[in-house]
DNA sequence: TATTGTTATACTCTATAACTATA
DNA sequence: TATAGTTATAGAGTATAACAATA
């Protein structure tokens, strides 16, 4: 006589866990960045930026592997926001450059102090060796499973 | 003279190489799970509703941390698809009941199969010992954050 | 009046593809 | 023809709120 199995539960899985740690940690970092009137995906672009200088839409869309499409669609808003600035090249009329203006400048700091907060508010009940753990052990898999793509949502 | 610092950098935080990794697992995942006609979303759904038998929109909503009309739309494609049943309740003409039919009870144990194997390719990686720590990490963190939603994407 | 559930609206993120302008 | 970038469309997820039916 053959025992049947139940189907594993949503629990048993350490995807579920990450999953939900993952989640409530941009969930905390959205409500952050909205008094500053971003997102997580402009927060993310913004920062790119800030490294980059001036830098091509399709240059962007490759480091932060994302579409054409939805560079456009994030510097939409970002320009309506005045946060970044577009300009044309004379040298082939075709391509654009995005960096970012003062106002962007400015913001990018202030973000990035709320990704601290954000970070000790979930990871500082940790002690400092399980935070550098944690910390091993998600590298070691991005680096396994050639996980490269800049996680914006 | 005062030191300039520079804005924390995305990949400083913890939160950026969770999420990273998180997104990777739930996409491998949401591709796998479309190959049986349903998405994150409606995986998670069903295993509620094959531990739960017939229950009512409003407990599912409150079990699941979702708003009702997230899921009455989630319940409206599942019975697009054909997976679950909804029946009025004699007692109650306002209340109505939701329940797997027999597609829906057959599709649940490939489903799971699906997240076993998926959790097996990102976390295989990782020696025995390491799995463990990890769970227990996330769910020291979750625990101390009172994280309870389910998560569904 | 309060509750159950549905429906409408709106916004973000994602992906594909059509399209314009230029090279 | 190929490339740079924009725009259109569609689907999934999220949230709020208006709404109908019933208690």
């Amino acid at each position: 006589m053959l025992s049947s199995s139940s189907p594993s539960t949503l629990e048993a899985h350490l995807g579920y866990w990450l999953r939900m740690v993952s989640n409530g940690v941009s969930l905390s970092f959205a409500r952050k960045v909205e008094c500053e009137g971003v997102t997580v995906a402009e927060w993310v672009f913004l920062r790119a930026l800030y490294d980059t200088g001036s830098v091509a839409p399709s240059q962007l869309a490759d480091r932060m592997a994302m579409t054409k499409g939805a560079i456009s669609k994030l510097a939409d808003r970002l320009l309506e926001k005045s946060l970044i600035e577009r300009r044309a090249n004379p040298a082939d009329r075709r391509a654009h450059t995005l960096a970012l203006n003062r106002e962007g400048r400015e913001l990018v700091p202030r973000l990035a102090a709320l990704a601290d907060e954000n970070d000790e508010e979930f990871f500082g009940a940790l002690a400092p060796d399980e935070r550098r753990r944690l910390e091993q052990l998600l590298r070691k898999i991005a680096e396994e499973r050639e996980l490269t793509s800049v996680p914006v949502d």
